[in-house]
RNA sequence: GCCCUUAUCGUCUAGCGGUUAGGACGUCGGAUUCUCAUUCCGAAAACCGGGGUUCGAUUCCCCGUAGGGGUGCCA
């Protein structure tokens, strides 16, 4: 069996598109899946808009979703150079071929490339077999001497030996041209794989850079977990087909054939995305999320480095089985790390009829009078004062998490109260009585 | 306009001639919980329409319809 050889051949337009990093994904896992070689290669063949940021956010948009090439930038280069910009002595070259073969002629300063007037069949392995008659000859070097997109396209993914050209279905019918094309050089024609379109949430039409979430940026500003998202795209047009959707990359890997992919365009759900990303969170090992949270609380510049390492350890840990995403997370703590925190109306209303007052005035001297302080203390405390006073826990515990918060959610309890620590709280607890009166 | 292509709950999907059409997200109930979030039960929700083929079509074929893409000296 040949050796698979597959590419991602992005053109750097400032942008790493949601649906290019799922073609990017269904190439890599091809690739993993068969053992086989992933390239990847920049279509910088409009002069005009290419600049090295552009190329930049795909490299690391790559990255961040740990789609890792074999072949290309930055790594084995046995077929280079891979960007196009700088193969102009190979596309020269291919020309040469074609001018021998009586296949070229130029107008107009161009050079066109004739076709056969043949249709062409397209075996696909995810659409079956395709047949499309190409009407016109077409342009494949423009009057300024640069080579056109099809013509580059199909000459590298011959001179890269590419065995499948895994891309967008927005392809599909320009694929008769470059059938023409590879024909013409006399080369093997790889096997395609059409995927579809990823559409736009809301609207018509498949999802462009100008809709929000259309940009893998996006998310990562947004402090998505990039395994997350890359779990969402491959179930975007792919199913592991058992009922499970939340699994480990190795997994899907092992699972991945080109036939089982969809035909169907997909619309993207962000709330499905919140869902997945969801689930990661709360199977992250504490430690790690910690780590990555504590690096966030640093980048939003709620914590500073001088800030108590341990402390915030502290807080996120009890905040893990609560926080939904590290979109959030900023919001869910900020009131740790300042007396100043906001008292929500909504929430005070509701503590009326708890007389608050009286209330916070029995936990300050119950606190006060405690020896040791930690959870369990705590709530023996508050068990205490709620059958002393025959109410509920409840009108103690939701008093006291609005006075130290400010706010009606937040983590457990006592948890909040022994991380927080007895000073603080205690101040907490004074400040608060004025709100109340 | 022409060409290519697609069609299962609102969304992502399983299904590959005979099923009570399954799962997930979301939505709505209910239980658990100190709030919230989890978790757990439960509910509503789909085979685009019309013709064939067949004993039997969601499944195969044709025609509509609707969606998507292409139709550049963009990629």
């Amino acid at each position: 069996m040949e050796d698979v050889r597959v590419r991602f051949a992005p053109s750097p337009t400032g942008f790493l598109h949601i649906g290019g990093a799922r073609t990017a994904l269904f190439n890599w896992l091809y690739a993993r899946h068969s053992g086989g070689t992933f390239v990847l290669r920049i279509e910088d063949t409009d002069a005009g808009r290419d600049t090295q940021e552009a190329v930049d956010v795909i490299f690391s948009g790559l990255r961040w979703l740990g789609l890792d090439w074999d072949e290309g930038p930055f790594a084995r280069e046995k077929f280079g150079p891979y960007f196009q910009s700088k193969r102009g002595e190979i596309y020269k070259k291919y020309l040469a071929k074609l001018r021998s073969s009586g296949l070229v002629y130029d107008k107009d300063g161009a050079i066109y490339f004739k076709i056969s007037g043949k249709p062409q069949v397209i075996n696909d392995l995810i659409r079956g077999t395709v047949t499309r008659k190409e009407e016109k000859d077409f342009v494949i070097f423009r009057s300024d001497g640069s080579p056109v997109f099809h013509f580059v396209n199909v000459v590298d993914d011959i001179d890269m030996q590419i065995t499948h050209v895994i891309r967008g279905e927005d392809h599909l019918s320009n694929t008769s041209k470059h059938v023409e094309l590879f024909k013409a050089f006399d080369a093997k024609i790889p096997h395609f794989a059409h995927i579809s379109l990823i559409l736009k949430e809301h609207g018509q039409g498949k999802m462009s850079k100008r809709d929000t979430g259309a940009l893998v940026e996006d998310y990562e500003k947004r402090k998505f977990l990039p395994a997350a998202l890359r779990n969402y795209l491959c179930l975007l047009g792919w199913a592991p087909g058992n009922d499970t959707e939340v699994l480990p990359i190795e997994e899907i890997i092992k699972m991945f054939e080109l036939k089982d992919v969809n035909k169907t365009n997909a619309r993207f759900d962000e709330k499905k995305l919140a869902h997945i990303n969801s689930e990661y969170l709360r199977s992250m090992p504490m430690d790690e999320f910690c780590d990555l949270g504590f690096r966030i609380l640093l980048d939003q510049g709620i914590i500073t480095q001088a800030t108590d390492r341990e402390y915030v350890f502290d807080i996120l840990s009890i905040c893990q089985e609560k926080v939904r995403s590290f979109e959030e997370l900023t919001n869910f703590v900020s009131y740790f790390f300042s007396e100043d925190y906001e008292f929500d109306d909504v929430a005070k209303e509701k503590l009326a009829k708890f007389d608050p007052v009286k209330r916070i005035n029995e936990v300050i001297n119950g606190i006060m009078d405690m020896t040791e302080y930690y959870q369990e203390k705590l709530e023996e405390l508050i068990v205490s004062l709620a059958n002393f006073h025959h109410v509920k826990t409840g009108y103690y515990i939701h008093t006291v998490r609005f006075a130290i918060s400010g706010r009606s959610v937040g983590p457990s309890f006592y948890r909040l109260l022994s991380v927080l620590g007895k000073k603080n709280v205690l101040s907490r607890l004074k400040k608060a009585l004025n709100v109340f009166r």
